[in-house]
DNA sequence: TGTACATCAGTGAACGCGCGTTCACTGATGTAC
DNA sequence: TGTACATCAGTGAACGCGCGTTCACTGATGTAC
């Protein structure tokens, strides 16, 4: 492996050729997306992105080792976007409005999720077949919405404004580890009751985006989604107590 | 167009011929099945189908006429299963026990997922590349879980049995007239409001299931899954005020 | 500053693969008289 | 019941396609002295 020159002089002048690099795997990426948006995560074909790149497909080997290798960057560049799209979402509610932040983010997923199908398929669609992402360099992005959501009802927790329904039971032994564990992963102080419930509002809020995005809804049931989806986020505010 | 002859006495008895062809047929979605099962919905190959049956390619074209049509065969064929399976879990509750009759639907719903997770994903996850399931043979199969609980909750609404939360606003025109529609084309007699509702617990309850068959909860963040679902339709049927 | 050498991006040919679909054919099965 | 013909399942070769990846190469760019 050769390991390019001066690395302890950050500061030093970027080569033309280091520069042309830069911009090349900028544009493979950006060739990528637009494959992705097109044809779908399955049918990405390298040939295709040389292709667009104008160059010839052999020529992609000096950027990325592998199909997959493009893959996993695309992965990690739409969680990136996304999570970039629903904190900007978030970040523009009144920091005390939790309800307000709560939706916010809600329709920052989804107003990504409509923007880019595709992309959002490739992250919370049916796995790729014969590609599985390196857990090390995609976990950690694909919680940056549930972590969000925590932090905004942790917050709010402490400020007192929470008024959790009364629960329908008890949380088992084992759902209390877990949290526990989710808590000290996440470094938060949040009740479990309230956690519990904010993954649930989680995987409801991806669970009505995906219908959505994926026709599940069907054709013509619903002439209006976007109402339907800020009654839904409404109700899912209140189940959280926000 | 050739006619299968004396079409108008159903009763005579089947040619050797008939039979063998009603047999291959079968064997076709059988082993599309576990063609799907290992390598998912877009790698799904006729070939591959034939080689399985013992037949060269070509001979497929005796039986269906092209490789979508196979995939649309496999559509209906995964949501008649997973429908048989949803309402015979459901139909072992008492009548009169609504929210078991919910949870038995969930849990029927996360079993059959479970158990089959490409033709899950094949059904609820992101479109497959390059095909468009017709919608006249497979829209109604879709529905039949929804169905189903939109039958539950309106039992239970007409046996005073639903205890409603409050909702957190009223229901817009546009979200009334969706929900008109929705009791016209279902032929049931249910509340805006409940069937809002289901509606949102239908989603939720998608949602769970795809980020547990999916993994986007990650590798270990929880350790008892089957605990957390069911207090998340614990929560649900709440929700819905069961 | 000039020169010799090393590094690197991109080329073009090739490998081996699998795919969906068409087509003329053969031989067995079924039907009409 | 026997025979002539029609129907049909399955064959095998072929078409044209696109794919990921390897490899020896050329020529431009960068670096050390």
């Amino acid at each position: 492996m050769p390991q390019p020159p001066h690395t302890d002089s950050p500061a030093r002048r970027a080569t033309p050729r280091e520069r042309a690099r830069v911009q090349t795997m900028a544009d493979i990426v950006r060739i990528g997306r637009m494959e992705l948006a097109q044809h779908g995560a399955a049918a990405l074909s390298l040939r295709a992105v040389a292709r667009e790149l104008g160059v010839v497909s052999s020529a992609l080997y000096r950027y990325i080792p592998s199909r997959d290798a493009l893959l996993t960057l695309l992965i990690e560049d739409a969680y990136a976007e996304m999570g970039a799209a629903v904190a900007e979402a978030e970040a523009a509610a009144a920091r005390t409005d939790y309800r307000g932040r709560f939706g916010a983010t809600a329709r920052g997923v989804r107003d990504w999720a409509l923007r880019e199908p595709a992309r959002y398929g490739l992250l919370y669609g049916s796995p790729v077949p014969g590609y599985a992402a390196p857990a090390e360099r995609t976990t950690e992005p694909g919680t940056r919405v549930i972590r969000q959501l925590v932090a905004i009802v942790t917050e709010a927790e402490a400020a007192g404004a929470v008024t959790t329904p009364a629960a329908p039971g008890p949380l088992s032994p084992a759902l209390r580890a877990d949290a526990a564990a989710i808590r000290a992963e996440l470094d938060v102080a949040v009740s479990d009751e309230l956690l519990t419930r904010a993954v649930l509002a989680w995987v409801a809020l991806f669970g009505a985006v995906s219908f959505e995005v994926f026709g599940q809804y069907g054709e013509e049931t619903f002439a209006a989604p976007a109402e339907l989806f800020e009654h839904q986020v409404s109700m899912l505010a209140s189940l959280i107590g926000l």
